[in-house]
DNA sequence: TAGATTGCCGAATTATGTTCGGTCTGATGG
DNA sequence: CCATCAGACCGAACATAATTCGGCAATCTA
């Protein structure tokens, strides 16, 4: 993990599907040499894939909130449930009062309100409090 | 935006590297009809770019924070401030007690506290929240 | 219904991914 | 101090895939 290997995941960051020989160039390296560093990159779960980046609104997942999840049991082994209601993108246990933070994304306020209730449903969900976002100033990749 | 984009998408969330030909077999397309379809998924902003997921812990950023910012202004021209702090992944405008949730990814706690302090440096800020991540259980892309 | 438009197929062409032999360099250890 | 080894790179050859394009069929439009 040099600086050329950072260069390398900051630029596919921005950019997954130039070439190798583009990639190269701009750190100083042959396309064979690229190809080779990138592999290793995947290969040691640095770089966990490629994929696309989609605006959620053109998919029908206009609405965005955040929830606070309490309960009064040991969440640790809940994940599963969590990633069993698929509006759910992001599920994470969290220090303070609460103790679980998910991230939903839905179609409409209404779709909301039925993830808090399948989120009820939870062995051991005590309560939620959601947060809805009304604007998003910017989602960008990890710095480096 | 019919049922076939929508499996483009899908697929192409899941692997981004895979060949048009794979994906037109996929959805029972050729090659070519593949490609036009997915360039103008690109051209109408639905798939705004393709990226490489990046495991955040092998690049410096394995402590995550939500940070709810509490302000005595409006803060709806603030993002260019918020986007001046690398750490800083993602920031909205949210409707509740709190005016700005960010997510923010730093190396370490201590770096996690200097973050906190340059919120307090942007014009209007007043108090900060700061909610560690424990474990992630998943992040995952949209659901469709 | 004629004309225009759209989406698709399949093949030709170009560009890129991928592999490999050979070279160089720095580290190892006798 | 020198021989050996491992790792990384280059450049070229080969294999695949991206991209373009003519032609056809289905669907609108006037």
């Amino acid at each position: 993990m040099d600086d050329i290997d950072r260069a390398l995941v900051l630029r596919l960051q921005q950019d997954a599907g130039q070439s190798y020989a583009a990639l190269g160039t701009a750190v100083g390296l042959s396309a064979g040499a690229t190809h080779e560093r990138v592999r290793k990159l995947r290969e040691r779960g640095v770089i966990r894939r490629t994929t696309i980046d989609v605006d959620p609104a053109a998919v029908g997942s206009g609405v965005l909130a955040y929830v606070m999840v309490d309960s009064n049991a040991w969440m640790g082994e809940s994940g599963d449930d969590f990633a069993a209601i698929p509006e759910i993108q992001e599920a994470h246990i969290i220090a303070g009062s609460a103790s679980v933070l998910v991230k939903v994304r839905t179609a409409s306020t209404g779709q909301l309100q039925d993830v808090l209730r399948r989120l009820y449903a939870i062995n051991g969900v005590s309560g939620t409090h959601a947060t809805v976002v009304l604007e998003t100033f910017f989602e960008r990749p990890l710095p480096l």
